[in-house]
DNA sequence: TAGCGTTATACCCCAGCAAATATAGCGCTT
DNA sequence: AAGCGCTATATTTGCTGGGGTATAACGCTA
């Protein structure tokens, strides 16, 4: 019987920029790995997907999150910009305050 | 520019039962209406989505939330039970609380 | 007994998403 | 020049969810 309350948020911006928990895990696995293919990979998440996550963020940021490559040693690859390092940053300091207030919610639940 | 952070959350136990914004919304109409019917018209959705929605809640929930009779007078109804009302407000409290929240967040977004 | 507006359920069809496959281009290394 | 592993993109196929429609049962009223 016991209840307990979750939650999902995301950062967003008027011009449809918008990054979620899904698009956090994968940026932390492409600094990871290097590359979107092998991040992808790592997650069990298909490439095109992905690469439309990636290309979607990029395309609605003023501020390019990623830095792509192809050609060259390793075939190219993928980091993650400091702007996208900031965001990163930024989602990870509100979930830590929500799963705080989040705990505080579900134990006033009787 | 200005970046926001936008949520969403549902109040859910180990059984499977779960409850959010799209049935809360779909009970505050059945309480407003009398009826499925009514209460999916109005907000704009099929029936039998919203016969999925609240017969989800029915079957996982250990009391019921909703009451439902045919046949009668003005053809049956639905009416939402007082543990339907009591996550209702329970819902609404951890509603109000999240969006002061979500709000201070945002402001500290710089 | 006929009519009414519900709840409940079955059926078909279409859209949209996801996975799988294929192909091209890139730039470095050997 | 060939090979490598990546980015980028098109195409096809399969699955799932939702809408629309249809139908039956229910119990009160007239």
């Amino acid at each position: 019987m016991s209840k307990q309350v979750s939650f999902r948020f995301w950062i967003h911006d008027d011009n449809g920029f918008m990054i979620g928990e899904g698009r956090i895990l994968l940026l932390q696995k492409i600094i990871e790995e290097g590359s979107i293919n092998k991040a992808a990979k790592s997650i069990g998440m298909s490439y095109k997907k992905a690469w439309r996550l990636i290309n979607g963020m990029n395309e609605t940021s003023s501020e390019p999150i990623v830095a792509r490559s192809s050609g060259g040693v390793g075939g190219g690859g993928t980091i993650v910009t400091e702007k996208g390092k900031e965001y990163i940053e930024q989602y990870l300091e509100v979930k830590k305050n929500a799963q705080h207030f989040f705990s505080d919610e579900t134990k006033q639940l009787q």
